[in-house]
DNA sequence: CGCCTTTGACCGGCGC
DNA sequence: GCGCCGGTCAAAGGCG
C-alpha cells in the first residue's frame, strides 16, 4: 500500500510493472493504468463503453496506439488484442480450409462473446481500480506532506543538536529531541496510509462505524482506534452515543489533565496523541466564496440535519453531513456572510471514510491537509498554531493578503480560504494581480479546488513556521521563508497531480509566491487579522 | 416508500 | 448555579 504514493508520484511505467506483473489479465491492467492518466483517457473509455463490441475494439486499439509514444505496454496490449482476432482468422483460413462460412461465423460470434465478457471484466476492474486510485491519491497527498515534515524534522533536529550543544545543557537537549521525535510518529500514525493500507487490521470489534458502513476507516479516524481508545469513539463513529463528535481539545485536556506534561512517563505520548487526534477532528477548513447558490458544489452528497440562527448574523447557519457513505464523519456548515450576503462561507470538518469521486477529491485532500497542519501546530505549541505571523506571512501573503487565514478566535483551529474579492483588502487591484484569485473568479470555477492547494501549502508553511519560529527561535526568519517557498511548490505539485485543470493557474500562483518571497519577511500581518474578523464559528 | 428538509427541543461547554 | 450559545437530535411533513 505504501507503494501507491511512489507509483503515482514517480515513474509510472515502473509502477505499472510492479503492480501488473503478477496479474494475468494484462489487457485489463493496461486499460486501468490508462485510467490514471487524465480526464482525456477517462472520456475515451466512456466512449468505448458506449460502443458496440466490435466498435469498441477498434476504438480501443486506436486509443492505445495514440499512447504508444509514451507507453510501451499499451503497444503490447494492443498487439495482444489484434492478435487475438487476427490469429483466429488466420488459423481458420489455413487449418480449416474445408469449413463452411457458417462455422467461421459461429467462431467469430464466440470470439465476440468472449471479448464481450472480457470487456465487462475490464469495466468492472476499471471501476474497482478507479476507486483505488481515488483512495491512493488521497493517501499520497497526505503521505507526501508527512514525509516532508518528517524529513525536515530530521534536519531541524540535527541543526538543533548542534545549537544545543553550544547553548543548552544535555538534559535540555534530550528533552527537545524527545519532543521533536514525537511529532513524526504522530504524523505517521495519523497518515491515511495506515488506514488505507491495513483497514481490516485497524477495525476493532467495538468500532460501530466500521461494522455499520463497511467502508474503510477514515484517513484520520483510522488511527484513532489504535491510540485513542474509548474516548475516540465520537459521534462521527456512533452518532447516537455521544454528543461531541470532534472532541474539543480543551475537553481532552480536562479529561487528561496531565497530558502535555507527561512526556516523562509511559502514557505521555499516548495522551498527547489522543489530544492531537481530538484536535484533528476539530480542524476545520472554511471557504469563503461568492455564490448565489445555497451551497458550493464540492462533489459530495450532503444531507441537511440542522439549521440555527447564529449570533451576530441574520442569516441562518445550515448544518450538513456527508451521505455518500454510512457513518462518514464529514460535516459542513454553510452560512452567508453577515457583511456581504453574496459571500457564502462553507466550513468543512472531518475526513471522508469512503472512496470519493474525482470532483470531491480536492476538498477531501484539503481537509486532510488542514487537519494535519493544525494538528502539527497543536503538537508543539498552541501559540504557533494560532499565530498567523508564522503561517501566513511566509507564503500566502505575498500572493494574497486575504486568501487564507488561521482563526485564533474560533474554539477550534480553522483555516479560512477567502476566494472573494478583496473587499477588505488594501489593494483593490489584487483580484487582477493574484493568479489564484483570477482563477477563483473564472466562470465555472469550483471553489473546492483551491482549498486543496492552499491547504497543502499552508500545511508546509505551518510546519516551517513551527520549527523555525517556535522550536528554534534563534533561526533567522529569512531561512525559514526561503525553505517554505520551496515546500509550497512541492505541496502545490501534489495538488496539480490531482487536478490537472488547475495547473496553469496554480503555476502562476506559485510563481507569484516565489516572486513575492523576497518581500514577505517585512510584511506585517494586518491583512490577516482583518480578513479573519468575520470568521466567526 | 424512502429520502430529504424543516424546526423545536435537547445537550454540553463556557462565561459570569 | 444560571443563562447563553453552538451543535445535534428527532419528529413531522414534503417530495419524487
Amino acid at each position: 500500500m505504501f507503494r501507491f504514493p511512489v507509483s503515482l508520484g514517480g515513474s509510472r511505467d515502473e509502477a505499472r510493472h510492479d503492480q501488473i506483473t503478477p496479474l494475468d489479465e494484462h489487457r485489463v491492467v493496461v486499460d486501468e493504468v490508462d485510467f490514471f492518466s487524465d480526464k482525456r483517457d477517462r472520456v475515451s473509455r466512456e466512449i468505448i463503453n458506449e460502443e458496440d463490441d466490435d466498435e469498441a475494439n477498434k476504438v480501443l486499439v486506436k486509443m492505445e496506439n495514440s499512447r504508444v509514444e509514451d507507453n510501451d505496454r499499451s503497444r503490447d496490449v494492443n498487439i495482444g488484442l489484434n492478435l487475438l482476432t487476427a490469429n483466429t482468422g488466420s488459423d481458420e483460413s489455413t487449418v480449416d480450409d474445408g469449413l463452411s462460412m457458417d462455422m467461421e461465423d459461429k467462431r467469430a460470434k464466440i470470439e465476440n462473446a468472449q471479448l464481450q465478457e472480457e470487456l465487462k471484466k475490464m469495466k468492472i476492474e476499471n471501476q474497482r481500480l478507479r476507486e483505488m486510485l481515488s483512495q491512493a491519491t488521497n493517501n499520497f497527498n497526505s503521505l507526501q506532506m508527512q514525509l516532508v515534515a518528517v524529513m525536515r524534522q530530521q534536519e531541524q533536529r540535527n541543526s538543533s543538536q548542534d545549537h544545543l550543544l553550544a547553548t543548552d545543557s544535555k538534559a535540555e537537549g534530550r528533552k527537545r529531541q524527545e519532543m521533536q521525535s514525537m511529532v513524526p510518529r504522530q504524523f505517521m500514525d495519523l497518515g491515511p496510509s495506515s488506514g488505507a493500507a491495513e483497514p481490516d487490521a485497524e477495525v476493532s470489534s467495538g468500532e460501530r462505524t466500521m461494522v455499520r458502513s463497511g467502508s474503510p476507516p477514515s484517513l484520520l479516524e483510522s488511527s484513532n482506534p489504535r491510540e485513542g481508545g474509548k474516548r475516540l469513539l465520537g459521534r462521527e463513529e456512533s452518532p447516537e452515543s455521544e454528543s461531541n463528535p470532534w472532541g474539543n481539545p480543551i475537553k481532552v485536556q480536562k479529561h487528561n489533565p496531565s497530558s502535555s506534561n507527561n512526556n516523562g512517563n509511559g502514557n505521555g505520548n499516548v495522551i498527547d496523541q489522543s489530544a492531537a487526534e481530538a484536535t484533528m477532528r476539530k480542524a476545520r477548513v472554511s471557504v469563503r466564496a461568492r455564490s448565489e447558490a445555497p451551497m458550493i458544489s464540492d462533489g459530495c452528497q450532503w444531507r441537511k440535519y440542522g439549521q440555527k440562527m447564529a449570533k451576530g448574523n441574520p442569516c441562518p447557519r445550515a448544518y450538513y453531513r456527508c451521505t455518500m457513505a454510512g457513518g462518514c464523519p464529514v460535516r459542513k456548515q454553510v452560512q452567508r456572510c453577515a457583511e456581504d450576503r453574496s459571500i457564502l462561507i462553507t466550513t468543512y470538518e472531518g475526513n471522508h471514510n469512503h472512496p470519493l469521486p474525482p470532483a470531491a477529491m480536492a476538498m477531501a485532500s484539503t481537509t486532510t491537509a488542514a487537519a494535519s497542519m493544525l494538528l502539527s501546530g497543536s503538537m508543539s505549541s498552541q501559540d504557533g498554531l494560532m499565530n498567523p505571523t508564522n503561517l501566513l506571512a511566509r507564503a500566502m501573503l505575498p500572493c494574497s493578503s486575504s486568501m487564507a487565514t488561521i482563526s485564533a478566535s474560533a474554539p477550534f483551529p480553522t483555516i479560512t480560504l477567502d476566494l472573494t474579492n478583496p473587499s477588505n483588502g488594501n489593494n483593490p487591484n489584487m483580484t487582477t494581480n493574484n493568479p489564484l484569485m483570477q482563477f477563483a473568479q473564472r466562470p465555472g470555477f469550483n471553489p473546492a479546488v483551491l482549498p486543496q492547494v492552499v491547504g497543502q501549502a499552508l500545511y508546509y508553511n505551518q510546519q516551517q513556521s513551527k520549527f523555525s519560529g517556535l522550536q528554534l527561535p534563534t533561526q533567522p526568519l529569512q531561512m525559514a521563508a526561503t525553505s517554505s517557498v520551496a515546500e509550497s511548490v512541492s505541496a502545490a505539485s501534489a495538488a496539480i497531480a490531482s487536478d490537472p485543470n488547475f495547473a496553469a493557474a496554480l503555476a502562476a500562483a506559485i510563481t507569484s509566491i516565489i516572486n513575492g518571497s523576497s518581500h514577505q519577511n517585512n510584511n506585517n500581518n494586518n491583512n490577516v487579522a482583518t480578513s479573519n474578523g468575520d470568521n466567526r464559528q
